[in-house]
Order: structure tokens, then sequence, then C-alpha cells
DNA sequence: CATCTGATGTAGACAGAGTCTAAATCCCCG
DNA sequence: CGGGGATTTAGACTCTGTCTACATCAGATG
């Protein structure tokens, strides 16, 4: 089951089969980052998740956070967004979908696949498949 | 004008005059860079523009070929690329064009525009306007 | 020419994101 | 209870990119 990430649920008690769901065993650790970051739609940094957890007493080693924010992604409980060079964003929604990114003030916001029908996608290079497409429009501020 | 970067000419005297085009003073050290980088199409990172100079025995320091390539995006002469999370590409063509990025061996190629279009885009947040529109086709080997 | 000035280039210190390693700790299973 | 694999951890480390303070250059002026 692929299952609602980001629902209200998620917040209590369902976060522990969540990862099970996902073939991820429910450490404390893990379901502390998953409460986090599942709790609602958004885009974290791995640095914001981290003092998040510092905030809610429930400190977590930094490498742990890197390690399972990799292995979320892996097992699409999350998606990775590449928008800004210098750190990765980790996207509680799963759904289709894309992003603006907003240049003057570095934040992300979601656009629902619907809203940007590609007609056809173009052959792959020989020996590859496409595993995902990513569309990132990037807007600034007109003021 | 904004004329063919990465045209065979561009090697050679033309430099200089396409830099002026772009309202850049040609220093010996711009004109290095942009020969290396505008040699072909192509996708190199900071590092590596920095590495050919050094093979080319044309030494620039780290912070010129830094302050170079974002004068360069500045002005239109690169593009930005952004498809991995640690670091920056600059792609020698500007023409409307999108990627994909192989995974597996960070390979980026290019994507003719139309061969990706899109009938419409969103609407975009009340006071911002788009700037650009990137897309970006993960691929991995088969293999 | 000599000098002044603004633009450009430089080395090296620095900052921030992310990885790695080796050692602890946890948890399951017999 | 004891062993062992999985997990977590602190902290060192790497890498990309920025910043700072100084050097250098080129052109204008007298």
């Amino acid at each position: 089951m692929q299952s609602t990430p980001a629902s209200a649920q998620n917040t209590k008690d369902a976060i522990p089969a969540l990862l099970q769901d996902h073939g991820i065993s429910p450490t404390a650790q893990r379901v502390e980052i998953a409460m986090i970051l599942l709790s609602e739609r958004q885009h974290l940094s791995a640095d914001q998740v981290l003092k998040r957890l510092d905030e809610h007493g429930a400190a977590v080693s930094k490498a742990t956070v890197y390690n399972t924010l990799g292995l979320f992604v892996e097992r699409s409980l999350v998606r990775q967004v590449i928008v800004d060079s210098t750190k990765a964003f980790y996207d509680s929604n799963v759904e289709a979908h894309h992003h603006f990114y907003n240049a003057d003030d570095g934040t992300l916001t979601d656009v629902d696949a619907a809203e940007v029908p590609i007609e056809q996608l173009p052959r792959v290079p020989e020996g590859t498949f496409a595993e995902a497409v990513d569309i990132v429009i990037r807007i600034r501020n007109t003021t």
C-alpha cells in the first residue's frame, strides 16, 4: 500500500504501521522524524528536521537524520526535491505534483500535476528508463 | 544580440566580442573560462572548469572562477542547471531545452524544448512572475 | 611618464551540507 | 541470559561555495 502520507492520522499511532507498510522498521528515531515530516504537507531540509527534533525534545543525531531521510526517499515515503544547489528538501507529499520555487525567498509551493499537462515525453536514451519527471517553475516577486 | 554560443567560432577570437555583447569586459581570465565552457555544448561544474584551466596551464583562482560563472549566468551567457543537491552545473547551451539526468552516473543530456510540449502553465502565485521552467527527466540504467 | 582610481583577481580563511568511521546501544532470537 | 545483526551516535572529515583583505591591472588625468 502506498497510502496517504501527510494526513492528520499520521501524527498519532498510525506512523509505525505506515513505516512498516514501506518496509521500514519503526524505531523510535524514525517515528519521531516521520511524525515531524508527515504531520502536514511541507518541504523541509535535513537541517530543519534536525532543529524541530531538538525543539520537540527528541534529539536525534545528524547522521541518523540523514540516514533516515535517505531511507524514506528510497522507500517512497517522502520525495526529495532539488531546487537549490546547496541543500536538498524533503517533501511529505508523494502524489504526482511539481513545484513553484520562489528564487527571492527560497519558498517551495506545490503545483498539482494536472495543472501542467505534458503531451508527451521524449524517448529516453538507449539502455535507460524514466524514473521521474520533475518540473520546477522558478518565480520571482514582482515587487 | 543573444547569438549562438557553443559554436565552433567561439573557441577562437570571437570570445572577447561575445563577452562584450553581453556587457562583460573580456579580461584574460574570463576569456579563458569562456573558451573552456563554450567550446562545445556541455555541462560543467565549477570544479571541472577549475581543473581544465589548470590542465590548459591557465591557472585561475577559485574565487574568480565562481565569480565569473555567476556573472556569465547573470548575463545569460550560460545557464545554471540544478539537478544535484551538492553542486551546480553550468550549461553552455542557452537555447530553450530541458534535461535528462542519469541518476546512476550523474550524466546530464539535453532535451530540446520542442520534445516536451507543455499545453499550459499554472497561474503563478499573487505578486510573482515566472522566470523559468526547468524540466528534469530523471533516468536510470536498465542494466 | 607618474599617479590616481575603480574594476578585477588572488590566497586563504571560513561556512554549511552531507558523508564516513569506529564505537556504543538496541533488540530479537534461541 | 547471551550472541549478533541492525541501528544510533559523536565527531572528524570532505566538498562546494562565499567572504575578506590585499594585490594587480588598465585607463584617465595632469
